[in-house]
DNA sequence: CAGTGAGCGAGCTTCCGCTTGACTT
């Protein structure tokens, strides 16, 4: 107790505000004891969330209040604040970063008026770079601030404004803007093209060949001089039929060298589009594994940062982290070791606060720290470590084979080819793992050379059919998103889980499809704001945003052009459009057990339910049944436990019967009076089953 | 491969973008 209160009446220090803390504890150990680092945490100053709070009549003021839950935090850095002489707010250097800074200074000066509060600003979390920007500090950029509050109140308007016409018209609580609702169109869109979609058979042909003591597979790439479409299966065997009894030779083998060049480390959407991809992550779960990564993992008893920030748009690196990359490089694999690193650039719209997510340390190796992460923390390492390491490494070679194999009478003219790949200079892929190529299909090339003379062993045909397009994941929409330049990486994964809480879009096998509620409000969304819900809207935005942080237009200008049509649209679809309330719900011949009144088919954050028509008199609600427990006769009903879905007796615990199969309604099984489902397996694709696993009606393994 | 199990409607809800815990929703 003693020694703190010693330490406390100690000499004034400078106080430096950064956004997040494990970036606090970093800093403070480069600059040294005459500095104190403290972190905001973000925003502390903002609009309400419970009104509008813009005054749109007095050049869109916003009104701005202490977020709740951080006034103590405000608090505390105000009176740290007053304990030293000088204040240095070192916020993200981007557009949301100066505005932080100029909330914070704003406040703090408030507090204490003769206290020097100057901005300084750095891309990077070096000894160099901090100690550079504590050098040279400067004073806050307006303008720049001027283009976040454009940004803020834009948001603000569209939001508060859309969501409020979507609880009168359609049901409450729901909600629209600018990133969410372009995001569900996309979804919506790309279901459409999915119902619209008819899939058409064709064939291929692949003929097996022997030569000496190994057979191999070739595929038909012409007939006739043309690229075959073979339609049906008798396109198929006209061809079979004409070349059955031919002898074939190689005519010719090629070699075709590739270079593959390493790609470069990520960036937050490339990251999550990684990890979803590979590992099958959510963008959330990324976010979150990565999360712990940053803020420190212990490693032989001390905590240790694994990687740098991973909200970022740049594929920056610093030049500490260079020299570490390639001297690890240069001692593990020097003949991997370029003659000078590699620069990748980041994207357009790239605000460039942070560097690429990389590993902090090249020496702390995925095989090296396995002991010190749990299983998926070490995936999300590893990728992150690999990419980073390649990405400074020579190309990768590779040598394709490919022959052509052709009937000896030149009359019958088809081409029959096979090929194989060869990696011929591993360069950057010595260090892939867990990012490995996966193994391409088709596997080794025969060791056949021109003139050599094979035996038709037999045709192989193969019936397909044309895919439509698939649906999003969380990588699909992760990636357009970001191309088109709407959200940025802190919003991602919110956006994603914004949409399923609304139960607009549901996960189904890691795909997002959209519910009846979303595809509808999409629908009145597009029809009435067609221009507002709308790439083009964001990237108007954005050149917007510019002109203000470039001084060319005032900020209050920039809305107003924006809001007055809109605000005129929205309050004629307010009073236009006809209210469609309750149009979710749907009549059903269920009795209410309580009251006996009718029950009704109602949309609720959960999926449907059944509830009484006579609400609020009668509050009784049941899940929907779906079929009959073959076990006590009780329904069957849709049930969620930890993420999965699954369908059970609503007499459980005294029934436990249960299914992960979805019931067909009010399909019995004609031979034993269970219920059939819709089993899925990889043969039959999906189809109908009996749910009794002793009954032979179209019964099914899996 | 085992084990999984509530309530939602109305009730002032909602935006985007910064940032972490505090949680028993």
């Amino acid at each position: 107790m003693a020694v703190k209160t010693v330490k406390k009446i100690n000499k004034k220090k400078t106080l430096v505000i950064v956004e997040s803390p494990a970036k606090a504890r970093t800093i403070e150990k480069y600059l040294g004891p005459s500095y104190r680092v403290k972190a905001s945490m973000g925003h502390l100053i903002d609009l309400p969330k419970s009104r509008l709070a813009i005054d749109v009549d007095n050049n869109f003021e916003p009104e701005y209040i202490t977020v709740r839950g951080r006034a103590k935090l405000l608090k505390e850095l105000q009176s740290d604040a007053k304990k030293s002489d000088e204040v240095l707010l070192a916020s993200d250097n981007d557009r949301e970063g100066e505005a932080i800074a100029w909330h914070l200074q704003k406040a703090l000066s408030a507090k204490n008026e003769n206290l020097p509060i100057s901005r300084i600003s750095f891309n990077e979390i070096t000894p160099q770079a901090i100690k550079a920007a504590v050098a040279a500090p400067t004073s806050i950029d307006d303008a720049k601030v001027n283009a976040q509050k454009a940004r803020r109140v834009l948001d603000r308007l569209v939001g508060y404004n859309l969501s409020p016409l979507l609880w009168k018209k359609v049901k409450n609580g729901l909600s629209a803007g600018r990133v969410q609702s372009v995001a569900l169109r996309l979804i919506c869109e790309r279901e459409k093209e999915i119902d619209a979609f008819i899939p058409e058979e064709y064939w291929t042909l692949a003929a097996v060949f022997k030569f000496e003591k190994t057979s191999f597979s070739a595929t038909l790439v012409s007939w006739k001089g043309e690229k075959p479409e073979l339609r049906t299966e008798a396109d198929a065997q006209e061809i079979t039929a004409a070349l059955k009894d031919a002898a074939f030779t190689v005519k010719d083998v090629r070699e075709t060298y590739r270079t593959l060049h390493p790609r470069p480390p990520f960036t937050t959407s490339q990251l999550q589009q990684t990890a979803a991809n590979r590992l099958g992550f959510t963008s959330k779960k990324t976010m979150q594994l990565a999360q712990q990564l940053y803020e420190g993992v212990s490693i032989g008893g001390a905590p240790i940062g694994l990687i740098t920030y991973m909200r970022t748009d740049s594929v920056r690196i610093s030049q500490a982290a260079l020299d570490d990359v390639r001297g690890w490089i240069g001692r593990n694999h020097p003949g991997e070791l370029p003659g000078k690193a590699a620069v990748y650039s980041s994207g357009k719209q790239a605000q460039d606060a942070h560097e690429a997510v990389r590993p902090t340390y090249v020496k702390y190796t995925p095989d090296e720290i396995k002991d010190s992460l749990n299983r998926d923390q070490l995936r999300l390492y590893s990728i992150i470590w690999e990419r980073f390491v390649a990405s400074q490494m020579k190309a990768a070679q590779t040598c394709t084979l490919s022959a052509d194999i052709s009937p000896e009478d030149p009359a019958l003219a088809a081409v029959f080819r096979v090929s194989g790949t060869n990696v011929t200079e591993q360069g950057f892929m010595k260090v892939l793992k867990t990012l490995a190529p996966k193994e391409e299909k088709g596997g080794l090339f025969p060791g056949i050379k021109r003139g050599d003379e094979l035996k038709l062993k037999r045709f192989n045909p193969e019936q397909h059919f044309t895919q439509g397009p698939a649906r999003f994941t969380d990588a699909g929409i992760v990636k357009t998103l970001e191309e088109k330049g709407i959200g940025r990486p802190s919003t991602y994964a919110p956006t994603i889980s914004v949409l399923l809480d609304r139960g607009y879009v549901s996960r189904a096998n890691k795909q997002l499809v959209p519910s009846v509620l979303g595809r509808l409000i999409c629908n009145i969304l597009v029809e009435h704001f067609g221009d507002v819900v709308n790439a083009d809207f964001t990237a108007g935005m954005e050149t917007g945003l510019d002109e203000v942080e470039g001084s060319a237009r005032s900020w209050p200008d920039m809305i107003r052009d924006f809001y007055k049509p809109f605000k005129v649209r929205v309050d004629e679809v307010g009073k236009k459009m006809e209210s469609i309330k309750g149009v979710l719900d749907e009549k059903t011949d269920q009795l209410c057990g309580k009251c006996g009144r009718p029950m009704v088919k109602k949309l609720g954050r959960y999926g449907y339910f059944l509830a009484c028509s006579g609400f609020p008199e009668c509050r009784n609600t049941k899940s929907i049944p779906l079929a009959k427990c073959p076990k006590c006769g009780g329904d069957i009903v849709a049930r969620r436990g930890r993420g999965k879905k699954f369908y059970g007796c609503v007499n459980y615990p005294e029934c436990d019967f249960l299914t992960h199969h979805l019931p067909l309604s009010g399909q019995a099984c004609p031979k034993c009076g269970w219920f059939l489902v819709e089993k899925y397996d990889k043969r039959n694709g999906p189809h109908k089953a009996c749910i009794n696993p002793d009954c032979d009606y179209l019964h099914s393994e899996d």
